[in-house]
Order: structure tokens, then C-alpha cells, then sequence
DNA sequence: ATAATTCAATTAAACGTTTGTTTAATTCAA
DNA sequence: TTGAATTAAACAAACGTTTAATTGAATTAT
């Protein structure tokens, strides 16, 4: 892939971030990439062909480090659990861009089939991986018969809760707004980290065998 | 409030919700109300206050239940904790259209600052509710020291991760995407609530004095 | 080695729609 | 007769996309 076409990419990720999708112009785009207006067009087709690149471009982040993961054997479910949360967090906070678009256009039905085929088949893909390693603590007899569609939505939605709005993030971790995205990060990627291993051992823990009252 | 006026913010709602603010045009709105496109104007001033009208119409429902689950001093801190479960998922799935419109508002910096403040307000209410509940029973020495804030991006997080998307939650209950809405929503509210409780009851027990390995 | 050719890259300008908003005339019940 | 409600029409600006001309570096021919 060309360095321009690169570049416009990363220049619209940006903006659909922000912005989102509807929100962001094509000429915002060519704006913020320092190229001319009809590049976009000569280069990706349309604007909706230019999300679809950028998944596609995305999308191949971080490939295989998850299916190294589960076929590690000697690593216990419970290692695997935590080195989950370790990669989870710290890939979506490195990629907080990209995640926010997926956050957006995964709550629109008003997109080609192929823009909403490719975000579904990224959601699937991350419900197999830890599906894989929960269903693995569950054979051993270590964790319990969690509802893992649902525990999986609970891993994805607490982070997803804390990187969808700075304002709200830095109020919590009593952070001011301005302050840098490295800061911003590593104290968010702490806590979150520290929550969902804390949250996580408890919830799949064999011996926590705890009955809701109603 | 006059029934036009409710009757165009129900219809904005509507499509806002479907198709986010940036991608539904005025007159958009002014068709699935069924009024002229210039009522908008008259009635609201433009677009941005719409949105703002609104949140203001939506934000004032079911004030007050938390507040009184909170006083009711006959509730132990477990019977809050799932009433509040309930309260929650209940009013989430009958409110869907509002809470994708929250849902992805909280994502974006690029409103007016009156609707910016009014979409953290609702979200620190939550925040402040909840954290009473919990507080009350790390107080009564039933619930761990956990995280509370982090616990609350949980709770909203993973009913948040289901109602995103319903081509996704569909994949998950194995129902077609044409089911009805009723059913949609009752199947989803017995997995979520189930789910929810099970996940908090292990996660805030004073006896599962867990530690993460590393 | 130089000139001619070629074609992808790039540009400014324009295309026809759609956008949010306003205007000015009209309706209609009080 | 008054004034709020409603309308069709128009507004300028912004939208995504296309066009047609131009650049410029690599390739070919002389």
C-alpha cells in the first residue's frame, strides 16, 4: 500500500473518531491528509469505500496473538484469563481510534453490506478467541458454567465504557482533560486491568459457586 | 408540552437512533412526524436544540425509583444489587431508541456544549446511584473493596455491548433478525439480568477474597 | 545522450444534490 | 380582528463526486 494512501487513512480514522462517519466531510479528510479533494475519490472510490479500506486495514491488527494464546499448553486457564485482559486493554487503548469507529458504526444498520458484515465478523471473531479459552477453564474444572456470550460482553462493554468519552474517563480517574494521551492511557489501562482480573476471578472461579436470590 | 411538539421529538428520536444525528436530515424528521419541514424550526430553533429538547424530554424518566430503592432501609445491599439489575436492564430495553442515542452522543465532542453537559449529567446520576448501593454494602462489611466506578462501567458496559447491535445480540439468543420486538427484548432481559446478577454477586462477595496472579 | 512518448498522479473547477434555516404568504380558530 | 400555526418556496452553504486539464517522472525511440 502506497504511503499516501496510508496516510489518507490514517488522517480519516482520525477524524471518524472524532467526528464520526456522517460527521466528517470529504473534505475534512483531504483537508487533515494535506491532499487534494479528488484523491479521496481516485484513490478509494467513495467515501463509504474509504471505511471499508480502513477496516480492512485495521482489521489485520494484532492477528495471531490470540490464537498463540490458546495454544500455549502450558499456560494455566487462569494465566491465559489474565494475559487476555493484559492484551484486550492494551490493544484497544493503542488503537483508541480505530476501536471508537468500531463503537460507532457497530450500533448503525445504515452502511453498505460489506462495511457491516466486516465489523460483525471482527466482534466474532474476539467472541470465539475467549470463548476458546473460557470453555477450556470450564473442561478442567476450574471455572464455572458462565454464560459466555455475556461474559465476553461484559470484557468488551466495561472497557468499551471507558474509552468511548475522555470527559467522563478523566473525571473518574481524576485526571484533568488536557492531560497527554500517555498519561491518559497507562492510568486508564491500570485501572481497567486491575478491575477486569479482579472482576474476572471472582465471576469464573469454580468456587465461588454463589446462587442470585431471586 | 403540546402534542406536536412531543410527537416530533418522538419521530426524531426515532431516527437519530437508527441512523445518528449527522446521517438524519431535518426533513428526515419533518416526514416521519408528518409536519412541514419548517415546524422544526418554529418549534425547536434548529437541529442542535431538537437534540437537546430531546434529552431534556427523556432525561426526566423514571427519576425517582433509585432514589427510593436507595432509602428503602427493609432492602439488604444483595436485594438492591438485583432489583437494581432489574431496574436497569428493564429500563434500558424499553427505552432502546434513547439509549443508542446516549449511547453514541457520549462519543462525540462535536455538540453544543448545553447537550455535552446535559449527556454527563445522565451518566454521573447513574454513577452516584449506584455507587450509594454498593458503598452501602462495603460499609456493612457484605461487599468487598471493589473498584466501584470501574464495577459501574461494567454494569452499563455490558448491557451496553448487547443493545449496540441487534444483528449481533440476534446472532447470540439464535433468533432471526426479524423477530419481534417484544420477544427480542424479553429473551434478552432474562440473559442479561441472569447474567448480570450471577456476575455481581460473585464480584462484590466479601467471602470470595480473591487475588489476580501477577 | 537526448528527445519523444506514455501514463499514473495531481490539480482547480464545476457538477447536481442535499443540507439547515429563513422568508413571506396563507390558514384558521379564538 | 388578531395572532399563533402552517405552508410552499427560496436561500446560501456544504455535500459527495466527476471532469478535464496539467504535471512530472519513468520508459521508449532516435
Amino acid at each position: 500500500m502506497s504511503d499516501k494512501r496510508e496516510h489518507i487513512l490514517t488522517s480519516a480514522e482520525k477524524l471518524f473518531a472524532e467526528k464520526g462517519f456522517d460527521g466528517t466531510s470529504v473534505r475534512d479528510i483531504a483537508q487533515q491528509a494535506g491532499v487534494n479533494l479528488a484523491m479521496i475519490s481516485y484513490y478509494f472510490g467513495s467515501k463509504e469505500k474509504l471505511l471499508e479500506a480502513l477496516i480492512e486495514f485495521r482489521a489485520m491488527y494484532a492477528y495471531g496473538i490470540l490464537e498463540e494464546l490458546n495454544k500455549n499448553e502450558s499456560l494455566s486457564p487462569w494465566d491465559k484469563i489474565d494475559r487476555l485482559v493484559e492484551f484486550y486493554v492494551d490493544r484497544i487503548l493503542n488503537n483508541l481510534p480505530f476501536h471508537n469507529i468500531m463503537y460507532q458504526e457497530s450500533a448503525t444498520n445504515y452502511r453498505s453490506e460489506e462495511i457491516k458484515q466486516k465489523v460483525i465478523k471482527i466482534k466474532m471473531r474476539n467472541l470465539d478467541q475467549i470463548t476458546k479459552i473460557i470453555a477450556d477453564g470450564q473442561q478442567r474444572r476450574l471455572f464455572r458454567q458462565v454464560d459466555i456470550p455475556m461474559t465476553v460482553g461484559t470484557i468488551m462493554g466495561t472497557i468499551s465504557s471507558y474509552t468511548q468519552s475522555r470527559t467522563y474517563s478523566c473525571l473518574i480517574l481524576a485526571l484533568q482533560e488536557d492531560t497527554s494521551d500517555e498519561t491518559y492511557r497507562s492510568r486508564l489501562a491500570v485501572r481497567l486491568k486491575s478491575h477486569l482480573k479482579h472482576l474476572l476471578r471472582a465471576h469464573l472461579d469454580i468456587r465461588n459457586e454463589v446462587e442470585p436470590q431471586s
